[in-house]
DNA sequence: CTGATACCGAACAAGATGTTCGGTAATAAA
DNA sequence: TTTATTACCGAACATCTTGTTCGGTATCAG
């Protein structure tokens, strides 16, 4: 691919997290976007057909990192983890997310950044769909499972946004802790 | 107070509810709404800074009835509900729900009304926080109130999410086993 | 080296926002 | 009923944002 074109979408993509860690998705302007960007407002339509489908974008590639490495540990690297629980893949969700690779809990808090807690928990639904059977918390038989499913993605998800705002001062164990209990 | 305040600031909140039934929220604009209220563009800005307090207060106008009436249920009434564990507001809730009064379900759904939820939530959160001690569950005794508060409540809004998502095909009955079972 | 193409930058129309102002009519209070 | 108040109208307005267009320039892949 054009060297051009990664530059460029590059440049973009940082523009969008320095400006929100600032203010709020719906409040930043592509005016702003490119100014910061260094780029061309043609450029910008060039490579997104909006501002929405560049926060989707964004979200795709930042989580795609994370949950890749995730179901990296659990399956393709599994012999590091053999001896943890299959749960444990939620504490690893956790860390890393406190070393903040890429800035993703800043845009996971802001104020009315409801998107990304949307994407975040599509993609962690995908996750918690596909190693459901492994674990430990088991279903209650009356449940529906794609309610069981919905329930243990919302709780991740409603767990990590208490814990942002209350500025990561627990520990990633903690956290996880009070997770398994709630679930 | 004078009966035009009252007239006007209701036809927007109707323009608003019937807008909001066809599209989200950040797709209607402020003209759309002045036209279906038949209100002047001067006199909108006379009664909202802007359209998202336009927004949160009609939330909270629509919740203060919904959990007004709650609230009432459990205290004021409670005669009514003697026989009836406390958790039986999470019932009451949802077939106040169902009832779809003034349309409330119709504005919970829709693709990007996040913001209403949120509101829902914090409302919740209010709600739970004031009847936590009177409830069958019993908060863990690891797990700070807050986190507990902010966990039941988010439960109940995503359960709220998921039923929606489903058309209501389910009896509030069945949604309530639901959420009392994975407290 | 050469053709393709990504970028620039400037301009553009279309549409939304929020404000202003003089005139009209409804209201509350006397 | 009369009077002073004030909410509303409607139309205009400056301002900002969006998304598109176009000719020229620089960079890329082959």
């Amino acid at each position: 691919m054009d060297r051009r074109q990664i530059k460029t979408r590059d440049a973009i993509f940082q523009a969008l997290i320095a400006l929100l860690s600032e203010k709020s998705f719906h409040r930043i302007t592509v005016g702003e976007i490119i100014d910061l960007a260094n780029v061309g407002r043609a450029t910008f339509y060039a490579h997104f057909e909006t501002k929405d489908f560049l926060l989707k974008e964004l979200c795709e590639e930042l989580f795609a990192h994370v949950f890749e490495a995730e179901t990296g540990s659990a399956a393709a690297h599994s012999h590091i983890f053999d001896c943890e629980a299959p749960d444990s893949v939620f504490l690893h969700l956790l860390q890393h997310l406190r070393k903040n690779d890429n800035h993703i809990l800043e845009l996971l808090s802001g104020q009315s950044n409801e998107l990304f807690l949307l994407y975040f928990k599509e993609n962690l639904k995908e996750l918690v769909k596909g190693q459901l059977s492994g674990m430990k918390m088991e279903k209650p038989a009356a449940l529906p499972e794609d309610f069981w499913v919905n329930h243990i993605s919302s709780v991740f998800v409603e767990t990590v946004r208490w814990w942002i705002d209350h500025n990561l001062d627990e520990s990633p164990e903690e956290i996880n802790e009070y997770f398994l209990q709630v679930i």
